[in-house]
DNA sequence: CAAACTGAAACCAATATGATTACAGATAAG
DNA sequence: CTTATCTGTAATCATATTGGTTTCAGTTTG
């Protein structure tokens, strides 16, 4: 799977931190990447209506929608994501064999369900909940730091 | 995502319907890939005690278990598939930001949950099932060709 | 023991993924 | 109205992942 989700996530999180308009080099020197993959990314982002961009002179990206009101499955959506899949098909659709000629057929359906499970339950993560996780991964660290003295 | 898990199931299912043992060779010909690859995945099958090979003269695979009760999780879990995942990660662990250190973290949490759910559902999938779905596609395919008539 | 198979590893090729570079178009500051 | 700074987008390059090929030791049967 490609990391693009990943990318998309992650920025729009420090968005919601920053607050403020903030630049494609700014975030990729926050996700690690380069500026070009973060513009591609959020471009995406803004057709979905999910954040707004500003060109020119400081310019950048910003949110403009609640933290509680996106979830995850807005944002695969709108960058097409697909969790399970395969390029790779076994058996050829031009053998004399059922098996052969309809196992990649079936493969994709079952790739398909899968899809759609995934996505069901990114609707249920919002921005809020994954900043919740990070806030409450963060305090586990410190809380186990603590122990060791 | 490896397409190990698709060569394993269409294996199984042509195991199934062939009945007697089969040797890397015949079934890499049906799956369209190497002798090796399908020896790579049935070995580890085998450990998983849903086929039985033998070597020598006249040796191959063959199913030990009923269609009706091989279900795919233990396929999946066979081959330790993994249906999400990335390796790319973003961010970095050392930057001295919330956002950028734990993100990946918070990723990985997802991406483990979402491949739980994947397993979950292919428990409840047999071996029997995906026959049924290659009988039913290609009765379809039939009664498609008849309309055309 | 000879033939036909699996098991496993090393190596090669193709494909997919991410990085880099470049440039046109937009916008704000002066 | 010109310049600097930003996005949007595409082309190209580098690297990593994935699947294919080859080889050989070990097993089993005739």
């Amino acid at each position: 799977m490609t990391s693009e989700f990943a990318v998309a996530v992650h920025s729009v999180v420090y968005l919601n931190q920053r607050q403020i308009t903030t630049s494609s080099e700014e975030l990729a020197t926050n996700v690690c990447t380069n500026p070009a993959r973060i513009r591609k990314v959020m471009s995406k982002l803004k057709k979905a209506g999910i954040i707004e961009t500003k060109e020119g002179l400081e310019g950048g990206y910003h949110l403009i929608q609640e933290p509680s009101s996106i979830n995850l499955k807005q944002i695969c959506d709108a960058l097409e994501v697909s969790f399970v899949s395969s390029s790779w098909k076994s058996g050829d659709e031009n053998l004399p064999c059922m098996v052969a000629s309809g196992m990649s057929a079936v493969m994709d359906e079952v790739y398909g369900e899968l899809n759609e499970l995934c996505r069901n339950k990114m609707e249920q993560i919002t921005i809020k909940d994954v900043q919740g996780k990070l806030i409450s991964n963060r305090l586990n660290l410190e809380t186990m730091a603590g122990d060791d003295k």
